[in-house]
RNA sequence: AGGGUUGUCGCCAAGCGGUAAGGCACAGGGUUUUGAUCCCUGCAUUCCAAGGUUCGAAUCCUUGCAGCCCUGCCA
């Protein structure tokens, strides 16, 4: 995690804690009113490994300030995402709306200061009075009511006496500011909404400009990371801390450019809009990189780690390729997974000068220590239609007429008739095998080229396996065969225990929950 | 009277005045009973551009140019 722990964030907090690297309290603050991405784990692993790399605190927070947009379907969800993730925030769970008391409360500090007050003008008001950003805007015509008048309605408005839209409370500030955040923010506004967490009992809910710092300063964060849009925030967020927060704690805001990575989608608009439209399958779609998605294709944690680490924090936005995501998958999958035989597109091999069966011993995996596995090879098998070709170009080192190809941990075969059906399909090879040959048997007389994976047709398994693709074309179009389900011959029934395999030339695939199997990422020698 | 912010290889990204890390991708070669893996090798005389300061500049200054964000009672 060198690239997480080591970067322009961790030099502002070195420089700001200086020997007291342990007081840092970090923070992942979604609103709960959808499903998180490969983009948010970016926010949960920077928040979660810098607290834990400085010795330091990482708190969940819901920043459930909207209702109308939040649930608690949402904040489950959210909860078992970041724990799959490993963040195991412990008892360090929160909720803005817990917090509501104490804004209240800064909100009268802000009217006492004179520095807030109630405004009447509606919506359309508030935006015509705004100005523009070569304009300065022009002052609210109730910018100057008493300080008792504001407190008077600023009550009223809690208290539920005005309909919504009908009032808000803003702060005072500049209405000819540069930023256009800065010309007298809504602070607060009337929603006669039931909230997930606080039921009916507020009617006025907090802005997010003016709560988020306070929820910051409240849970005494000293680094509050968020994405680059919210740069224009930052003055807010500070003119909050220094003029409405009571307490002492000065929180510090840092920007970081979020993640996009090719060919897929991660904005929460066009997420839900793949999910209504019913062209993806639900949130917990395997092409999906959200992180239920994810989980259902087959990646793990351990991937989406060791990825956005990879990819590094800076402030510059870019795309990620989706390359890197999956070479990272292979790369850890590599370790861990063992290798079976499987046919997607069976040919059927007729083996005319072999007899009766016997059991091989094969290797579970070429790259870890994973023990090996009995095989039972027969006279009849299948191989891949594709490692199969009549009429052969110069590179292709598999099985063609008068060719000889070794089958994988068995004898070496050479083809000698092809048979075909009516329209010329190729429907069955015969072929003889050289039974000195023998895998294992240290022959070494002729020097075999060609590896072919096969299945035993008597021994065979069929399962269901999901090929998936990338969602977007390269033109950023949908794509139509994003996911392709196929009919696979396998070795041997793939067991509880072996959750992940990887098939020869294929790729890794992933047992689901409807025990069909998802391709979590092909290898580089797959021929689609 | 606009403001903020970013520009280093096809994609990410180190670099913080001493002569361009790394990963992905790509291209060669070797090993290989998975065309995988593994192992070599190559891949920015140049850092958005142009000037300037300096013995020395991606790093400092000046002026341009380009991208992204901001005019919700969303976050």
């Amino acid at each position: 995690m060198d690239n997480i722990t080591n970067n322009f964030i961790t030099d502002f907090i070195k420089e700001d804690l200086g020997e007291n690297l342990n007081s840092l309290i970090t923070r992942f603050p979604p609103e709960p009113n959808g499903h998180l991405h490969i983009g948010h784990a970016k926010s949960i692993i920077l928040n979660g490994e810098l607290a834990k790399h400085f010795g330091g605190k990482f708190n969940m927070r819901f920043d459930d300030t909207n209702p109308s947009k939040e649930s608690v379907e949402f904040v489950n969800s959210i909860l078992e995402d970041v724990k799959w993730l490993g963040y195991d925030y412990g008892d360090r769970l929160f909720y803005a709306s817990n917090y509501f008391e104490t804004f209240y409360e800064c909100a009268l500090n802000l009217i006492n200061k004179g520095l807030a007050f109630v405004c009447d003008l509606t919506g359309e008001q508030v935006h015509e009075y705004r100005g523009t950003f070569t304009e300065p805007g022009k002052n609210s015509p109730f910018r100057e009511r008493s300080i008792e008048e504001n407190l008077k309605l600023f009550k009223e408005m809690k208290e539920g006496i005005y309909k919504d839209g009908e009032k808000t409370l803003r702060a005072k500030i500049d209405m000819a500011h540069p930023n256009i955040v800065m010309r007298d923010p809504v602070i607060y506004r009337i929603a006669h909404i039931h909230h997930h967490n606080t039921s009916d009992n507020w009617c006025i809910y907090p802005m997010y400009d003016y709560a988020h710092p306070l929820e910051d300063a409240i849970e005494n964060i000293t680094h509050s990371l968020c994405s680059l849009e919210f740069e224009n925030n930052r003055p807010l967020y500070n003119w909050f801390i220094e003029h409405a927060w009571i307490g002492e704690s000065k929180p510090r805001q840092i920007e970081f450019g979020k993640l996009s990575i090719s060919k897929s989608i991660l904005g929460k608009r066009h997420l839900n809009k793949l999910v209504s439209e019913k062209k993806v399958q639900g949130f917990a779609d395997p092409r999906l990189l959200t992180l239920k998605g994810l989980r259902s294709r087959g990646y793990t944690p351990e991937i989406i780690k060791t990825f956005v680490n990879e990819v590094g924090i800076s402030k510059a936005d870019g795309t990620v390729e989706i390359e890197l995501l999956e070479h990272h998958a292979r790369d850890i999958l590599k370790k861990e997974t063992k290798s079976l035989m499987a046919v997607l597109d069976p040919l059927k091999v007729v083996i005319t000068n072999y007899e009766g069966e016997e059991e091989l011993e094969l290797e579970n995996s070429s790259e870890a220590e994973l023990g090996s596995r009995k095989v039972l090879f027969t006279k009849e098998i299948y191989i891949e239609a594709s490692d199969f070709m009549e009429n052969p170009p110069k590179k292709f080192f598999r099985l063609a007429p008068g060719v000889e190809v070794r089958l994988k941990g068995a004898y070496a075969i050479v083809c000698e008739e092809i048979i075909k059906d009516s329209s010329g399909k190729i429907t069955e090879l015969r072929c003889t095998y050289d039974p000195q040959t023998k895998s294992g048997s240290g022959f070494n007389a002729r020097k075999i080229k060609g590896v072919l994976h096969w299945v035993s047709e008597k021994y065979a398994v069929k399962k269901t396996v999901n090929l998936i693709d990338y969602l977007l074309n390269e033109d950023g179009s949908l794509n139509e065969n994003s996911i392709v389900k196929k009919e696979a011959l396998i070795e041997k029934e793939i067991t509880a225990e072996d959750e992940r395999v990887q098939f020869m030339r294929h790729g890794y695939f992933y047992k689901n929950e409807e025990e069909e199997l998802n391709l979590i990422v092909s290898l580089k020698s797959s021929f689609k």
